[in-house]
RNA sequence: GGGAGCAUGGCGGAAUUGGUAGACGCAGCGGACUUAAAAUCCGCAGGUCGUAAAAGGCUGUGGGGGUUCAAGUCCCCCUGCUCCCA
């Protein structure tokens, strides 16, 4: 029995238009004062959840991307709390990086000063989204504080090996001025910040060997399984595993020389004819004579110039030279020549690969321009094809011309010829990678100083933990520098050795500002630990996120980066952790609507459009393309959160975003969609107010303590709704996070309430708002915690539970039973719930619908469905 | 060239995973209110045939084929688009 409380609740009547600017503003207040979201220890009886969206680089504007980004993942958090659990949900700045120091080379402005400015405009620019993000244990990447510890880990990584410094051949971006890594290099050899075509140049560098990591980077993909399977796809690629077998040939010349080959067709081992060394190999150099060396010395410079992906291009005509040496076949003992050529890198495998031109197409038409011997040694059925070959047969066949192993299928002969060469000793069998170790180190100032001292006697020393951090210097006038800035800062950059006391210099390179970003996350479990970068404890506490929100673009870059430090981290004692992200969504773009002449590829801006249903292109008079494309400047399709905070609000964004498309899907922004959204919350709004009127209280109806045989027919109409709605907006929440379902089911129960809402007791009244409240409390935040007051709930609504529905409310007495003749619909009949296949089957057969369309004819066979159709098949 | 994914009204998108396709919203149309307009509220709405209007029929989820009592959903082929790797 329950006793309905007339409500005596100290709010005024609510205004009767919604302002959402001073509602939100009054409420984002009151959230800050009680610290509402500041982040508790889980407990026992409270699990946690840690949701986090990818730290954004501070360029001073919140763009639309952003947005999206944020109110998933506060959605998705609130939720949570709501839930029952404890909820870590924080907010930090990828800080350092080229904008900034571009800025004060073009501008004069010092680079930490636009930072924190761009921070805090960022930071209040987010705040007005009224996300739940507890502010208090922020972190930013370029204060001392927290690259102290950058620091700290790369120093813990040197100590392990998992740093060293090498010459190599690197991808160098002319206009950065700095070097990449290998990831930060698109698919057409272009920069991924700069966009400039990369360079290749012969530099010392510093990498971390993620390479020794590559295997339980490509297994433990395995284990996401709340991952999209798009991004664990692009990491396996990435990392390119491939299974075979390496071979050693014996120079003739010189016993001491040998060259390894990888190949992943151990099967063709009696078809090469010839070896090809990439041109950088050292090996050239030890085999070759004297006479060749000035050749060789021309041949290299002309490949330097190439680009890898020049050097790799099936349509460039390939070049090499034969170098005057020769090598053994380790299984026929003849004496094949040995050549260099510009598709053969010296980072891929061993830098050297056997010649087998019968086939491979690359190495085909390498032989036919060279005039080299072909050997066929696999066909389809195991008989030499006679006659010239015309075409390499690059596919699995039968083995012929290849002794003991004539006649074998391809996949048994590469494991017998494998275990031949392996119990001969000249053979094995090998995993290769694709992926390269890690280059961390950046020619440019704005990044955290790498932590080690070059002494003329001890080499390279790292810094004491005692004297961390390595700061950056300050007040640089960066506009005199064209290398490194570090490396004339004197004052700096003298320092007395940490082993043995003798003056040395500090490394002037600085980190990749991936290496900041790959344990950030790992910093918020443990933010004001001054003694280590984290403890494990804390780690075990809150590792591992719950939920990561962030762009596909980080799909290989910062991902597996991050992956590879924890796994790296995990060998030392600071954590024990195998995978940082269990579940990951990857949000699509937010596109704007562009006006584009399709005959001059101009766009134009929306603002020179007169009709937005006919847009003609007001220079030429040209009908105008209208598509949706990635925001941008020079598409003139940008849309500006603030611009729409400030006419909509912050709660009518959030809901438009969430409810426009699926979250990993692009986005088209469309304000007329927005008004509509905005409609929707004034709907709410006026729905609240009036219900206000009746005076009642909700304190009663928390737990579905409402009797439904005692209701009549609209209650049960509204509470089935009601109830309706919180298992389906449930549902829609639990795993698959499908927004725009639930928001759609808000809207259908604010469609029931205008129906009903008039024609039920207060009881039920009472209860539905009660819940529609709480159910709109994660979307709508500002306007659900007003209402929330208004109807007298108690505390915060974002401290409120999560509605539970009401298996009785929804269960249903009778249906609609759907009547198909051989498959096709041909009416409904009421059937009470608990009817029998065989009730069924005579109901449906007396119907007038049966009566009309079987008329007599033969019936075949019945299918009963109960709860959805019978189909009676004539 | 290899791999992955997608294709549903004028538009964005739903569809309890094989059971009434088009929920919800935008745009549109009709009506109420208004001197009028906007806003708001109520209603209509895949296409097509049919009718004075209904009733009703046929057809329909990129195209073709298959499995099944039943296919947007499962299988095969084709076309187009997107992404990744060459």
């Amino acid at each position: 029995m329950t006793v309905i409380h007339r409500a005596n609740t100290n709010s005024g009547p609510m205004s009767e238009t919604y302002d959402p600017a001073d509602l939100e503003a009054k409420w984002q207040r009151e959230w800050e004062k009680t610290q509402l979201y500041q982040t508790r220890s889980p407990n026992a009886s409270k699990k946690k959840f840690y949701a986090l969206s990818m730290f954004p680089y501070p360029s001073g504007n919140l763009h639309m991307g952003h947005v999206r980004n944020y109110v998933i993942t506060d959605v998705i958090a609130r939720i949570q709390r709501m839930r029952g659990s404890e909820v870590l949900h924080p907010m930090g700045w990828d800080a350092f990086g080229l904008p900034a120091e571009n800025a004060a080379i073009d501008r004069g402005i010092d680079p930490r000063k636009w930072t924190i400015n761009n921070i805090d405009q960022m930071r209040n620019q987010l705040k007005r989204l009224g996300l739940s993000i507890d502010w208090d244990i922020e972190q930013t990447t370029c204060e001392k504080d927290y690259y102290q510890w950058t620091q700290y880990i790369f120093i813990e990584l040197y100590k392990r090996n998992l740093v060293y410094q090498k010459e190599a051949m690197v991808n160098w971006d002319p206009i950065d001025k700095t070097v990449l890594a290998n990831e930060q290099v698109d698919s057409e050899g272009k920069s991924w910040r700069s966009g400039a075509l990369v360079e290749q140049k012969h530099l010392t560098q510093w990498f971390l060997k993620i390479t020794q990591f590559a295997d339980s980077l490509l297994n433990d993909l395995d284990d996401l399984t709340d991952w999209p399977e798009r991004v664990k796809t692009m990491q396996r690629n990435w990392i390119g595993q491939s299974k075979g077998s390496e071979f050693d040939f014996v120079v003739s010349n010189s016993e001491k020389e040998q060259i390894k080959v990888f190949t992943t067709r151990p099967d063709t081992i009696y078809g090469v004819t010839y070896l090809v060394l990439s041109p950088e190999n050292p090996i050239v150099d030890k085999i070759v004579d004297y006479e060749t060396t000035g050749l060789i010395t021309q041949f290299r410079a002309q490949v330097d110039k190439l680009t890898i992906d020049e050097r790799l291009s099936d349509t460039k005509p390939i070049k090499g030279m034969y170098i005057g040496a020769t090598a053994i076949h380790p299984f026929t003992g003849r004496h094949i020549p040995i050549w260099i050529a510009d598709y053969v890198l010296n980072e891929y495998g061993t830098g050297a690969v056997m010649g087998v031109p019968a086939h491979d197409s690359r190495d085909y038409s390498f032989a036919k321009r060279y005039n080299l011997l072909l050997k066929q040694v696999i066909s389809k059925e195991g008989i030499p094809h006679n006659g010239p070959v015309s075409e390499p047969y690059i596919k699995s066949g039968k083995l012929i011309d290849s002794d003991q192993f004539t006649g074998l299928d391809s996949e048994v002969a590469k494991d017998q010829i494998t275990k031949y060469a392996q119990s001969i000793g000249c053979g094995r069998t090998k995993i290769q990678y694709r992926l390269r170790d890690w280059l961390i180190s950046r020619q440019r100032y704005w990044g955290c100083p790498i932590p080690i001292i070059h002494c003329s006697t001890c080499g390279q020393v790292p810094v004491n933990n005692v004297d961390l951090p390595v700061e950056l210097p300050e007040n640089i006038n960066l506009k005199l520098h064209d290398g490194s800035p570090l490396s004339s800062q004197n004052e700096w950059l003298n320092v007395n050795c940490p082993s043995c006391g003798r003056p040395s210099i500090r490394e002037t390179d600085t980190m990749d500002t991936f290496m900041c970003s790959s344990w950030y996350f790992l910093r918020f479990a443990d933010p004001f630990n001054n003694q280590l970068p984290f403890s494990n404890e804390k780690i075990q506490q809150w590792l591992p996120v719950d939920q990561y929100v962030g762009g596909i673009e980080h799909a290989i870059l910062h991902l597996l980066y991050s992956r590879f430090l924890t796994k790296a981290l995990s060998t030392t004692k600071l954590i024990n952790l195998k995978e940082p992200f269990k579940k990951l969504l990857t949000q699509g773009m937010v596109q704007g609507l562009t006006y584009k002449n399709p005959k001059t590829n101009k766009y134009i801006p929306n603002i020179l459009i007169d009709d937005p249903k006919k847009p003609i292109d007001p220079e030429t008079g040209d009908p105008l393309q209208v598509i949706y494309e990635k925001m941008s400047k020079s598409k003139h399709n940008g849309v500006d959160p603030k611009l729409v905070i400030e006419k909509y609000g912050a709660d009518t964004a959030r809901m438009f975003i969430l409810f426009k498309a699926p979250p990993e899907k692009d986005l088209e922004w469309d304000s007329a969609d927005v008004e509509g959204q905005y409609r929707f919350i004034v709907r709410l709004y006026k729905q609240v107010n009036k219900y206000h009127k009746r005076n009642i209280s909700i304190s009663s109806i928390t737990n579905n303590n409402i009797n439904n045989e005692s209701l009549n027919d609209n209650e049960k109409r509204l509470r089935r709704s009601l109830h309706n709605a919180i298992k389906a907006i449930t549902d829609d929440l639990d795993g698959s996070l499908q927004f725009n379902t639930a928001i759609s089911e808000l809207m259908k129960l604010s469609n029931s309430i205008n129906e009903l809402v008039d024609k039920v007791n207060d009881q039920v009244a009472a209860e539905t708002f009660s819940h529609l409240v709480r159910l709109l409390a994660p979307f709508a935040p500002h306007i659900a915690e007003e209402f929330w007051e208004l109807i007298g709930g108690s505390g915060s609504v974002h401290l409120s539970s999560w509605p539970i529905h009401d298996e009785e409310a929804i269960s249903i007495n009778s249906y609609k039973l759907v009547v198909q003749i051989s498959g096709k619909v041909r009416g409904t009949i009421d059937i009470s719930s608990d009817t029998s296949k065989e009730e069924i089957e005579e109901i449906a057969l007396k119907s007038d619908i049966t009566k009309k369309w079987i008329d007599g004819k033969n019936i075949k066979r019945i299918i009963v469905v109960p709860g959805k159709i019978i189909n009676i098949v004539i």
